[in-house]
RNA sequence: GGCCCGUUGGUCAAGUGGUCUAAGACACCGGCCUUUCACGCCGGUAACAGGGGUUCGAAUCCCCUACGGGUCACCA
């Protein structure tokens, strides 16, 4: 088997879009799994949308999700440039060889002539194509119309009743008619070529064995087997992945919420999670194991393994995933994370400098196990280690009208103000000892106390929660907690 | 509309003609644990789009219908 290569080659008009980075992990799996290398090439022949600013975000992105590429832009490689943008001279050997066999050749329609050609054949119902009209100028009107300053795209001559069959490695053999398909423009009036024949010269040079990309090319792909075969050229294989759903089955767009790599990253998603999740949208491992490494992914990926089926972005899922991974990490480093939610929300000073480390660690810690994804720790912070108590709803405020309160929290407050050390053992011996003393059970001590401290009927373990607190400001919250009560 | 692709519980999905009275996960519900909630553990509800074939036998193969999606650019 040849060696397997693969490339991920995005054009670089927005963000890395949460399908894009999916097929991204497909290819590195299927190129890790193999030894083969993966690629990374910018389609950046779209002037009009096509920025630096966005390779950087799609670049950034790709590198925090840990998918590392081992050749292409930024680090190089012996089949580069990997910029279209820079091969342009390549592109224009490939056209002078299909013009000069004929297979391509220029048009002079100019984008309104064609919207017109459109509309006529809309409105006799009929397709709306490219007739081919400048199939077979003459060289009289070929001069006439570059006299009149037209400026020519090159298209390519399409094979009339051609069976064209894709033998997609996902799909299967899937069939078009290249009656179907018009003389398609592969080079731009500008002189750029298109995508569809620019995806082809440099998947050709770069030696590409796989190609694995979204649902949406698949129609596509005839016309780029055509141009194989008219520069004979062995095409790679194709692999086409269903797209991603928004929630109500539509292609995933910004109504459906977070579209892009670097906003889950934002709101504080692990790469590790994302990748976890988004390897097992559309594809599934054998066993019944949900839960993966990028290691253990490589391991286990295959192309056959893919399905078909269009799959609906599940962020409950992901959620859920994502509180996992978070659970599962150091505190440390999940407090290092939440500094700029907690710098953005007040609860931390700017300077970093200025921080409690050791606080903020054991204050992270507390949170951890109720976190789905980092940004919820401002959210906890609000709660559980503000100055003042909000009382939620009247479930809590009926606890504290209860007649034991008053005897409770008055112990409870001598008792704290008694202990020494203040730690999580010494709380929970403390809050038992206020049981018995008062020879009440624990739902009538446990519950008021918690309501009182953080104003809600449920949260973290008050033997965990109030040494981090810390002895003053407990007492300041359970007095307001009563005030608020009335009582 | 033409061409393509798809359709197993609310969602992700296993399943490639018999072992399917259809696995697992998220969500939901219940129980245990914890003198609370979550975490964890245990259990439960819930699906082969519809109709025709083929076959001794079909979620699995074929056809039709319905529904969903993609694509028909001097965008990729």
């Amino acid at each position: 088997m040849q060696q397997v290569r693969v490339r991920f080659a995005p054009s670089p008009t927005g963000p890395l879009h949460i399908g894009g980075a999916r097929s991204a992990l497909f290819n590195y799996l299927l190129a890790k799994k193999h030894d083969g290398k993966f690629i990374v090439r910018i389609e950046d022949t779209d002037r009009e949308r096509s920025g630096r600013e966005w390779e950087e975000n799609i670049l950034e992105s790709l590198r925090w999700l840990g998918l590392e590429w081992d050749e292409g832009v930024e680090v190089g490689g012996e089949h580069g440039p990997y910029r279209q943008m820079e091969r342009l001279d390549i592109y224009r050997e490939y056209t002078q060889k299909l013009l000069e066999s004929g297979r391509a050749y220029r048009c002079y329609c100019t984008s309104e002539e064609l919207e017109e050609e459109r509309e006529r054949l809309r409105a006799k119902g009929e397709l709306p194509r490219y007739l081919g009209r400048c199939r077979n100028l003459t060289k009289e009107q070929e001069e006439e119309y570059i006299a009149q300053g037209r400026k020519p795209v090159i298209r390519f001559k399409v094979p009339q009743g051609e069976k064209i069959i894709v033998d997609d490695l996902v799909r299967g053999k899937v069939s078009f008619d290249s009656d179907g398909v018009g003389d398609f423009i592969i080079v731009k009036s500008d002189g750029i070529p298109t995508y569809n024949f620019a995806v082809i010269i440099d998947d050709a040079l770069m030696k590409i064995s796989h190609v694995i990309r979204g649902e949406e090319h698949l129609s596509n792909t005839p016309r780029q087997i055509l141009l194989y075969q008219a520069l004979g050229i062995e095409p790679p294989r194709f692999a086409h992945i269903s797209l991603i759903l928004g929630k109500d089955g539509s292609k995933m767009s910004k109504r459906h919420g977070a579209t892009s790599v670097a906003q889950y990253r934002q709101q504080g998603y692990l790469p590790e999670a994302l990748v976890n999740f988004l390897a097992l949208l559309g594809w599934s491992p054998e066993g019944e194991e949900e839960k993966f490494s990028l290691d253990e992914l490589i391991e286990l990926f295959s192309l056959d393994r893919v399905a078909k089926k269009p799959a609906v972005f599940d962020i409950e899922k992901l959620n859920w995933l994502n509180g996992v991974y978070i659970r599962q990490t150091d505190v440390e480093k999940i407090a290092r994370m939440a500094v700029p939610y907690l710098q953005e929300s007040g609860h931390l000073p700017k300077d970093e400098a200025a921080i409690d480390w050791e606080k903020l660690v054991k204050q992270v810690s507390v949170a951890q196990n109720y976190l789905s994804k980092v940004s919820d720790i401002t959210d906890f912070f609000a709660q559980f280690y503000g100055e003042q108590v909000v009382l939620e709803g009247d479930a809590a405020r009926e606890v504290l009208q209860q007649e034991q309160v008053p005897q409770v929290i008055a112990l409870f407050k001598q008792k704290l103000q008694d202990l020494d050390p203040v730690d999580s053992e010494g709380v929970k011996k403390m809050l038992k000892s206020i049981t018995k003393e008062l020879k009440l059970g624990g739902k009538k001590v446990f519950l008021p106390l918690r309501v009182a401290l953080t104003g809600k009927t449920k949260g973290p373990e008050l033997h965990d929660l109030i040494p981090v607190l810390g002895v003053e400001a407990c007492i300041k919250r359970v007095e307001s907690s009563l005030v608020q009560a009335g009582k």
